[in-house]
DNA sequence: TTTGTAAGCAAGCAGGTACTTGCATACACG
DNA sequence: CGTGTATGCAAGTACCTGCTTGCTTACAAA
């Protein structure tokens, strides 16, 4: 055996990231041994002697990303819908935007290599979980509407995100200006699910004195 | 030269068509011209005589796939929004549900083959015209709201529809039942540009006398 | 010093892939 | 009938791809 810090780790890393560039630029089929060999600045034996097998080497790679990949949380105690929502928007738009070319590769690829599905699919049913019960506690709280569709109004802005990083690569002039996106689309969202602007638990609270 | 409906047009079209087939399987690289061949009931060497090369067979594949695709118009003069978004957004989901192997694939490759971009871009640019222009003539009527981000809004109705066709097979539990999506996404988005429900033309008339 | 291990290098193998060539066949039109 | 045209078939070329083998070098621990 080898400790976890020998030099094999060094060379196993460097194979990881180099594939992770190649399968990126080119897809599976595309992603020759050759090739990734190459990018990693390694013999291309090595690379069979440490995973065995193409196929193993990008299972590796994609199960390696995936553990990387933490899901960004929003607060178990809404306070300022807008702000949250924006922040958490954002920063999805930031992750998935790194992630893109892989995620376009494993998704085209899942018929004919299952275990591609895994990658493609837990970060989008993650998202839309958190998103999810985050807008069931706006609605116990009082910030959102309660008669709204929440499930199709999360798979809609889940969409939203993700289209954004799939689509605006390819047709920009349709999106709104990147450092405005996570804005807009919050803002639409919440007049979709009944939030009024600027409705801070604050706000809300003098708002609804008033009303009752 | 040949006329139009010469036994090769015969070939041609089944070539095209086999080619399709496969490519919406298997991707560019996957789809090799032995398998196309086959497929297509077909002398492997026809299809080189027909097309030359396998990036002008699959560049044909594409633009004969393109112009068969015509985009599904919304009324000029919009009466029940609800009832003719909702058909609308139905339609678009049918065809792209038809078309998303190929999309699916196309985009993947805009990258390395870049005549695939027109593919994946052309139907959702004029998507995204005809609904923008759709929501104008609404606001114009009177019929949504003055104050809403329209390019923001039609882009995440678009994105909910290209999200729904390429994310439901594989994440199938997110996505509202099928048979309602497209009612389930106008619901939400005529909320989100300030439709009220059940608001046609003869009601918006009635409430609007109403109000002033 | 001995031994084990990671890595490089050169060569090759078996199968696949795009594409070509030469020749035979069948059919349509004059 | 003869001629052109579309297609099939067999074979082959040049290259690529995943993967293997045999051998060498370098280093590190016992």
């Amino acid at each position: 055996m080898f400790a976890l810090d020998s030099p094999t780790m060094i060379s196993r890393e460097r194979i990881l990231e180099a594939a992770a560039r190649v399968y990126a630029k080119h897809g599976f089929r595309g992603a020759t041994t050759r090739l990734i060999a190459i990018e990693a600045g390694v013999n291309e034996v090595t690379l069979f002697r440490t995973f065995g097998s193409k196929g193993a080497l990008l299972e590796a790679v994609l199960t390696h990303n995936d553990t990387q990949f933490e899901i960004s949380k929003l607060p178990l105690r809404p306070v300022d819908p807008a702000a949250e929502l924006t922040s958490w928007v954002g920063r999805n738009l930031d992750t998935l935007r790194t992630m893109r070319p892989l995620l376009v590769h494993t998704t085209s690829e899942v018929d004919e290599r299952p275990e591609a599905a895994k990658f493609a699919c837990e970060g989008r049913h993650h998202a839309h979980d958190e998103l999810r019960s985050y807008i069931t506690r706006l609605q116990a709280a009082g910030l959102a509407a309660a008669d709204i569709d929440v499930g199709t109004s999360v798979v809609m802005l889940v969409s939203s995100v993700m289209g954004d990083v799939m689509g605006r690569p390819m047709v920009p002039d349709v999106y709104p200006p990147m450092d405005e996106a996570a804005m807009r689309y919050v803002q639409c969202f919440l007049r979709m699910i009944g939030v009024q602007k600027n409705k801070s638990i604050a706000a809300n609270k003098k708002q609804r004195s008033r009303i009752t």
